[in-house]
DNA sequence: TTGATGATTCGCT
DNA sequence: GCGAATCATCAAT
């Protein structure tokens, strides 16, 4: 296996707000590779965060030991645990200092479908292996451990490379992003209009508050172990 | 320390 | 369409 087989995006490609990379991503290859193989993906939807000036960001309430690599130089790969079971995966953008990125939404797998079929736990086909950014996830076997690592260099586990194929700028659409609660009038969801590996959209509710008691005919009920 | 919540997915109605 | 699952993180106590 040859891991530098594909090209690479330069990380002066990455050197620029999340709001300008995001589109140019839409029909690269992402690709991560391990022990078992590479699985490869056509991307084909990605959400652009703001840092600073974006209510709806990690990085929007300053830097802390979750969202450091943020902070850091672009060309990285910033992943997150979220929901108590899903991760998700983001390459961070601009200069040092600038936490801007794009989450990596959905892509349509062009290489090891079998192999990342094997590591979905439900769900396998081949339409649904990576729509939706936790799914790609898993699909890419990416946790924890791929946080902060270059994306920029060959040899790294995760590499992105240029469009194989060209995606005429007239196909690419835009819109408001998925789940969230802040900010939902910026249109920084970007898509390849009519792919059907582009998940759906929803919108972001917050959720009911969970687990209580719901004070009414008993005040003092005692026994509220677990 | 505690408590609320989340850049989601899956299963059931 | 709706709610549970499930836990790391962060703000408030």
């Amino acid at each position: 296996m040859r891991p530098d087989q594909r090209e690479l995006l330069p990380r002066s490609f990455f050197d620029r707000p999340a709001t300008e990379v995001a589109p140019d991503l839409l029909g690269c290859i992402f690709w991560s590779d391990s022990a078992d193989g590479r699985v490869a993906v056509r991307l084909v939807e990605v959400e652009a965060y703001m840092g600073g000036i974006d209510p709806a960001s990690h990085s929007f309430r300053g830097e802390t030991k979750r969202n450091a690599v943020m902070f850091g130089p672009p060309g990285h790969a910033y992943v997150y645990f979220t929901y108590g079971m899903h991760f998700c995966v983001n390459f961070v953008c601009s200069p040092p200092g600038e936490p801007t990125a794009v989450l990596v939404r959905a892509g349509e797998v062009i290489e090891g479908a079998e192999l990342a079929a094997g590591r979905r736990l439900s769900n396998s086909r081949p339409r649904d292996l990576a729509r939706g950014p936790a799914r790609l996830c898993q699909a890419l076997s990416i946790d924890r451990g791929e946080d902060g690592i270059d994306v920029c260099v060959p040899g790294s586990a995760l590499g992105i490379g240029p469009r194989v194929t060209s995606v005429d700028p007239a196909d690419i659409s835009h819109g408001p992003r998925i789940g969230i609660t802040q900010a939902q009038d910026r249109p920084w969801r970007f898509w390849l209009a009519g792919d059907t590996h582009v998940s759906s959209y929803r919108e972001g509710k917050p959720r009911r508050a969970r687990g209580k008691p719901l004070a009414s005919a008993d005040g003092r009920d005692g026994t509220m172990q677990r």
